[in-house]
DNA sequence: ATTCCGTTTGTGAACGATCACAATTTGGGG
DNA sequence: CCCCAAATTGTGATCGTTCACAAACGGAAT
């Protein structure tokens, strides 16, 4: 009969140390005010015994949870993991989320809500209240849900907001949608490029508006024309290959195009090889998100890395170093990076033979 | 200012509905004996305030804590999301585990832990007094390892194991390897081939030799050799490609692999393109674990799909049902499945040219 | 010495739920 | 109509920690 150890608590090492619970609490929680020679003896009373504190207790005697919560849509992360897309928001996230909340003794819990639904704030709420997280991190579209960033507001919950500059409470982190996408489409001016079409995402987005801004002004810049050279798609794989299709039905001299994620480029690629057109001679593509699958397509395909890791990481580590009432007026941004692949290449020479 | 509503609790409830507090939570809980009439006014007096219990309330007191442990390998993961190559296990245990915990009331938190590292007690032990939890889930290799499930049957806290079969506590999930493993090989026979090689994992992980098992059975049941076949790897893309080219130059009639993890495969569809063999005409490859990349390389890669997911899920259900003394003598098997796809085709009619 | 104030340590209440048990109600049989 | 057991409801005590505040300590200024 393995004779069951009782479970270390604050009043064990007390005993052990031979001094106050809450002496033993200062030195858990840091304190101030209590002299290096008993903090070491306490110390060693923790190591020894190797006591560590309940998340449980500690949460309901009115201090931190110690837990941040991540809220995703559940509807796009149940499709992609369900069709085996893999899910890089949730992977990355999470790789960001646990190093940096381990960092700092905080954990990362990942909730799916639904953003379209009515009860959003029941669910939500639900979650708020049992969790008692001291910091929520909203990705789009939650990011921009009024309904749930009053919600946190009204509870007085410090939360952050990816992918949305619209003000308001919360702290703002963006990933350079507009930079980004002005990089890609002057990288592909560069490559001599002249028409330059952008599949899109759903304009409730606002990094759907973003990316378009940045490509447009990068085209304005080269002189370049951007009529007739807009789709906009859902980030999935069939809304991509419609658009690829109007893009390029309308636009036979189109030689590149920018998909605002990977599924839609991939798609976009597909109807390339359907269509006979090689990539990259005869059409370049550019993808947003760069998630593992776009290194394995034939060819690789030039991607605009989404730095959802460090964002996350920012957003945590700005959650927790949090006074209940910071300045939140600044947007801080991280910069996404292009990663070149052998899906992009100089313009063919002349127009693709149309006969 | 916003007023900030007060916290909602069982008080607030029980006063509301003009009940005590025990009758509240026994609503809550489902408990017995409680008139339906009562049942239902104090229901009514829960949605119409919102009351959501506290996670850290009802740990506190005694009852569970719903919250079920995941532990993966810390440095496989990191490893995996650096390179961004995906990390399809984690994302199948929150699709599985997520899903069926929130269906019971319960929540699922992912820790990663060293299992090299001999501070691996230390650091579980830490994550099960700060959480503890109701109960834990061990993967490979952590669900082999001894220093692992002693802590756990040590404290008390029920824990599945999957991919392990060696006898103790917890209960025990596999994933058909060998059953997967002789239905890839059985297949390849089939299309003619007659020297199908395997690039096994390593051996401390049991699966991995389950796998051999599987194809070495195979392979005696139609006949054919399995000398000079094998090769192992550690599931990395690098060790694959070394197996890859070991396997291909010792075999030079080899005309099928199979490969025991995605990205071994994708080493060696790597190789093949290097020396000129086209797959799947002059070798055809089948891979374990069917991750999201593999639809994607070219040609598409035939695959055993992993039933992460459900395995998951199923385990989170026995956990949940767990009765502090169960029999976990019976080992629950999800089988696996064969997902065709272009990386497999008939064996050559002769030997490619060697000269 | 004495006083004072800042530092260090200890004490009881509180958090929000459940548990064990006590009190009350209910329903049938005698 | 009474009594008893079963069903229903209520009452402290309790979980492990921190909070607010009180007590003891120590050194410098008086």
């Amino acid at each position: 009969m393995a004779r069951v150890r009782k479970t270390v608590t604050i009043r064990g090492v007390a005993e052990e140390a031979g001094v106050s619970l809450q002496t033993v609490s200062r030195v858990i929680n840091g304190g101030p005010n209590v002299r290096p020679q008993l903090r070491e003896k306490v110390q060693a009373a923790i190591d020894r015994l190797g006591y560590v504190p309940s998340l449980a207790a500690q949460r309901m005697s009115g201090s931190r949870s110690y837990i941040i919560l991540a809220i995703n849509d559940r509807e796009r992360t149940l499709a992609d993991w369900r069709d085996r897309m893999g899910t890089d928001w949730v992977d990355q996230m999470l790789l960001g989320g646990i190093l940096t909340c381990s960092k700092h003794g905080y954990r990362m819990m990942v909730e799916l809500v639904d953003t379209h639904s009515d009860h959003v704030e029941r669910e939500l709420g639900a979650a708020l209240s049992a969790l008692q997280p001291d910091g929520v991190i909203l990705t789009p579209p939650h990011s921009e849900n009024p309904l749930i960033t009053d919600l946190l507001a009204h509870r007085g919950i410090p939360f952050a907001r990816i992918g949305s500059d619209a003000p308001g409470a919360g702290i703002r982190l963006t990933m350079g949608d507009a930079g980004a996408a002005h990089l890609a489409t002057s990288r592909l001016a560069e490559l001599g490029h002249r028409r330059i079409a952008m599949i899109a995402g759903p304009a409730q987005y606002s990094l759907s508006g973003w990316r378009i801004e940045g490509w447009r002004r990068a085209l304005v810049e080269a002189g370049l024309p951007h009529e007739g050279l807009l789709e906009v798609g859902d980030f999935g794989y069939d809304s991509g290959a419609r658009a690829a299709r109007v893009l390029l039905d309308r636009n036979p001299d189109c030689t590149a195009i920018i998909a605002s994620s990977d599924q839609m480029a991939l798609a976009a690629l597909e109807v390339a090889r359907e269509r006979g057109l090689d990539v990259p001679r005869d059409l370049s593509l550019i993808s947003f998100d760069n998630t593992p699958i776009v290194r394995f397509t034939q060819p690789p395909l030039t991607a605009i890395d989404q730095p959802i890791a460090e964002t996350v990481s920012r957003a945590v580590e700005q959650l927790i170093a949090r006074s209940p009432e910071t300045d939140d007026s600044a947007v801080i941004e991280i910069a996404a990076a292009l990663v070149e692949r052998a899906s992009t290449a100089p313009a063919p020479a002349k127009t693709p033979d149309h006969g």
